[in-house]
DNA sequence: AACTATTAATAATT
DNA sequence: TAATTATTAATAGTT
C-alpha cells in the first residue's frame, strides 16, 4: 500500500526508518481506536522507537495498569511477581558480590587476616607489593613534576629580576642626567612597582639606593 | 476499505461485530509485527475482546515486564507497588557501595590512580602500609610457630631415639644372657620394628649389631 | 509536511 | 464459519 511493495525487513536508511516509523505508529493508534469503538473492546499499546522515545495508546475508561491486571490474570503470568522475583535476585546476586569485595578489601587493609592459610596471606602480600609499588612511581612522577615547576618558576624569576633590574639602572641614570625631574621618577618607579606582585619586586642590588639618590 | 464506507461506531450487530473484532484484531497485530521489523521498534499490545477474550503481542526480544520496566521510567506512572519500589532503591543503593567498593581496591591495587589527586594518593599509601606491616606480621607469626614447631618435634623425636636405644640395648642384654633363644628374640625386634613408621626406626649406634650377634 | 500511485486491509457478499 | 471480492484505507516514494 504504497507506491511500490516493500519486504518487511528492518529499513535501513535511518530517516527513512523514522519516517515510517512515525506514519506506521499513527497508523497502529488508529486502527487501535478505531477497533475500541467498533467493537468495544479494550486496547493497551505501548510502542518504543529505537530512539528510546514512547508512544502509548488506551483506551478510554481504563488506564494501563488496570489492562495489565486483567492481563496478568488471564495470561497467568505474574507480571508483578516477575518482576518482584527478578529484582530479588538481582539484589541477591550483587550483595554476594558486595560481601566478597568487602573481604577482600578488610584482607588489603591487613584486617581478619588470622585464619588465612599461609597461601592466601602470601597472594594478599603480593597485592599490597604492587599497588605500593605503583603508588609510589605515582609519586615520584609527581614529586619530580613539582621540581620541574619549581626549576621553571625560579628561572622565571630569575629573567624577571634581570629585566627589572636593567630598568632600574636606565632609570637611575635618566634621573642622574636630569636631577630637576627626581620627584617625578620615583613617581613612576613606585607606580610600576603597585602594578607588579609583592613576590617578583626587584630587590635593589644596593639597598637604600633610590633614598641615596 | 471494504465494499462499502463504514462509520467508526460502535457495531450493533454482534456477530458482525465479532467478526469484525476478529479481523481487525489480526491485522492490528500483523502492523505491530511489521513496525517491530521495519523500524526496529518495541510494542507491547494487549486486546481485550468485549467477551473477556484476551489477545496480546510482544515484540521478541523482550517481555513485557520489560517494555511495563521502560513505560513506567517514561511516563512516571507507578505501575509497580511501594514493594517494587524499595527493592529498586536498594539495588541503586548497593550498586553505588559496589562501585565505590570497586573504586578502591582499583586503587589499592595501583590501578586507575593517575588523576587522583595527591593528598589521595598518600592516604591509599598509607593504607597498603598498614596493610602490608600487617600481613607481615602475620607471617611472621606464622614462621616462628613452623620454628616452634620443628623444635619440639625434634625433641620429641630425640627423646623416642633414646628410649628405643635403651630398650634395643635392654634385649641386647637379654640376649646375651640367653643365647639359645638368639632367633626368637631377633624376631621379636623385627615385629617391633614393622609397627613403627620408618621414619622414626632406630638406626643401631653400631651399625650391623644385629648381624654380628 | 503534503501528495499520490500503489498496495494492503477489510466490509459486504457468497 | 471461511473464502472471495469490491472497495476503502494506509502508506512508500516523491515533491
Amino acid at each position: 500500500m504504497g507506491r511500490g511493495k516493500i519486504e518487511i525487513k528492518r529499513i535501513e536508511n535511518s530517516s527513512n526508518r523514522q519516517v515510517t516509523f512515525s506514519k506506521r505508529r499513527s497508523g497502529i493508534i488508529k486502527k487501535a481506536k478505531e477497533i475500541t469503538v467498533l467493537c468495544d473492546a479494550q486496547v493497551s499499546l505501548v510502542i518504543f522507537a529505537s530512539s528510546g522515545r514512547m508512544h502509548e495508546y488506551c483506551s478510554p475508561s481504563t488506564t494501563v495498569v488496570d489492562l495489565l491486571d486483567k492481563y496478568q490474570k488471564q495470561s497467568g503470568k505474574r507480571l508483578w511477581d516477575a518482576k518482584h522475583e527478578n529484582l530479588s535476585n538481582e539484589i541477591d546476586r550483587i550483595k554476594k558480590e558486595n560481601e566478597s569485595m568487602q573481604i577482600e578489601l578488610r584482607h588489603l587493609k591487613g584486617q581478619d587476616i588470622s585464619s588465612l592459610p599461609h597461601k592466601e596471606l602470601m597472594a594478599i602480600e603480593e597485592v599490597l607489593d604492587t599497588g605500593l609499588a605503583a603508588v609510589r612511581k605515582k609519586q615520584m612522577e609527581f614529586h619530580s613534576m613539582l621540581e620541574q615547576n619549581e626549576k621553571i618558576l625560579d628561572e622565571e624569576f630569575k629573567h624577571l629580576q634581570f629585566v627589572l633590574t636593567q630598568q632600574q639602572q636606565e632609570m637611575a641614570m635618566e634621573e642622574n642626567a636630569m636631577e630637576m625631574e627626581n620627584a617625578y621618577h620615583q613617581q613612576r618607579v613606585r607606580d610600576y612597582n603597585s602594578q607588579v606582585p609583592f613576590a617578583f619586586r626587584v630587590q635593589p642590588i644596593q639597598p637604600n639606593l633610590q633614598e641615596r639618590m
